[in-house]
DNA sequence: CCAAAGATTGGACTTTGTCTAATTCCGGAA
DNA sequence: TTCCGGAATTAGACAAAGTCCAATCTTTGG
């Protein structure tokens, strides 16, 4: 969880090595997910950017959260029915998420480990896995 | 996961352990429940239900998986942002998910352990620990 | 600088789930 | 058995997250 904001040109050179445009929304976007280092859900997103002059359409935050998602800018991060979160962190790692206040925090997959991994079926491959901890107040 | 499917007292006296009064929605729910041993999503289960004759609404449905729920008597899964999945094995277990079909398949909490589970927050206790493998075809 | 390809947009639409007020059901007491 | 009050059910309105579409605007390579 780095506090680094990237600057202008090192988000668009971010979006170039992924293969995304850097377009004025997209690159509104990126600033508010990896300036700070939350999980944010789509309409955070979409408030946040839109907080100075409104700017940004809501279909263009979902195309761009789903593009970036898609290109590995970013992860999704399940664990509320209601909203899907955005992980502006792409290394592997797990998520402690407090139910009583809907906080996610990051767990680095250094400290957890797993063992017991079923084997699959052939022709199937593990494509992540997640580990969510859901801790509340007593 | 048994193949068992409960007779009707069987469910009956399951509900009343639970706190739950058996009316006749609330068996034929469980019953779809607890007969197959799937992962069922809301509307299945609505679908389910109201097969031969329809009998049950759907703010019944909703109404009686949340109370099933908050009873113990089911856990949600949420794997998918789309909708909740029910799960009538409330034993400790975790979740093999294939992302290209949607299905869910169990993973026994004894063969599967973690390790490392970072130190809470005083005043903070755990609720659960959930692990989903997203698999999908190579 | 121009045209084609690609991105953005408002708004309608879909889906999942909740809420409400009115009705119906149920179980216990007499 | 009948009656009563609380609990359960219901239709349908509503809410929120996210998708889709056709029209418009940008960007970019040549």
């Amino acid at each position: 969880m780095k506090a680094t904001s990237y600057s202008r040109p090192e988000l668009i050179a971010l979006l170039r090595r992924h293969g995304v445009a850097p377009t004025h929304q997209r690159l509104e976007i990126a600033h508010v997910l990896f300036g700070r280092c939350e999980h944010l859900a789509a309409d955070q997103i979409l408030t946040l950017v839109n907080e100075r002059h409104a700017e940004t359409s809501k279909a263009t935050v979902y195309n761009t959260l789903n593009l970036f998602r898609d290109r590995g800018l970013i992860r999704e991060v399940i664990v509320d029915p209601k909203r899907v979160f955005y992980d502006p962190n792409t290394q592997p790692h797990h998520h402690l998420y407090n139910i009583d206040t809907g906080e996610i925090t990051d767990i680095g997959a250094e400290v957890l480990a797993v063992s017991g991994l079923p084997e699959l079926p052939p022709g199937m491959v593990t494509e992540g896995v997640d580990i969510i901890v859901r801790i509340r107040a007593l």
